[in-house]
DNA sequence: GTTATCCGGACTACCACAGTCCTGATTGTT
DNA sequence: AACAATCAGGACTGTGGTAGTCCGGATAAC
């Protein structure tokens, strides 16, 4: 299923939140604006701190702010700060230390073209094109909307 | 990180395997020529016919059988019948059903264009094009195993 | 000094996956 | 006809990672 951590998710919409205003913001604003519970967002904050895709400022009138545009932001660095390096197997790169019998070891560098493959179609996609795609969606009141199955 | 499931990577070995040899191939055989575990390639093998890949043959001298040449199994039609269609996020096509608060569901129609760039990502590249990465590492050690099944 | 905020962990509950096993159904062999 | 070999389709359990929360400490504005 290829499965894609939930975190990674978050993260999108906390960037695409965080592009959309002008000056730092907190963890509860944007945990407010977005739905997202405040723990979550402050961990997806933090995250994304560590992987230079925010700033943060400490103290009162504290909060974050990005660093680069959205268009400067491939999918690929927000699932890599996430999520950790992108790879599919357990053992593709460095990792390749204990993989049971060393020598038939069903897990090579069979994979590898296959994480390119993935690697570079994510480094083409930015979180701009992924902001067009929210923001229909997006904006509408939390209240009344019964149900507004706009995608697909 | 983009997990892939161990199933799928053992399901490429199982295929490469059943590729390599003429007749029908059992669970057994095929678990000593790759060294797998045979309660696992039997559930690899089960899937993957569930999935249209390989044709069984019950009964004794019974096993299975590739359906189509490896040049012509993407990779995604492997991820697809062993881990299930391929999608990133929870509720991306069908299921979006109960997404919390239904107005600001943060997940939205959003990943589609993610997907279908991995999805045509995969679709590219075959097993042939894995199987040449695997030959190398292959063939090594184990081999000697004299798996032959009585008749052949 | 007080307050608001980020930092960096530790911590728990839960769910999906990995792997095994069991009981049938089918088919060739004796 | 009986037997043996094989697949079919489950149920089952242990483990690992993710989701989500929370706490004490550091920093900076007022």
């Amino acid at each position: 299923m290829l499965r894609l951590s939930k975190l990674t998710d978050y993260a999108v919409v906390v960037l695409v939140r965080l592009a959309g205003m002008e000056g730092v913001q907190t963890s509860p604003g944007i945990a407010a604006a977005t739905g997202i519970p405040e723990p979550t967002v402050a961990k997806v904050l933090k995250t994304l701190a560590a992987g230079d895709l925010v700033s943060s400022q400490r103290g009162a009138k504290g909060g974050y702010r990005l660093n680069r545009d959205l268009a400067a932001i491939p999918v690929s660095d927000v699932i890599a700060a996430v999520d950790g390096p992108i790879a599919l197997t357990a053992c593709v790169d460095g990792s390749a230390s204990e993989c049971e019998s060393q020598g038939l070891c069903p897990m090579r560098g069979r994979w590898d073209p296959v994480n390119d493959a993935i690697q570079s179609a994510l480094s083409r996609i930015t979180l701009a094109d992924m902001q067009v795609a929210l923001l229909p969606a997006f904006r509408t009141p939390v209240a009344q909307v019964p149900f507004q199955s706009a995608a697909e």
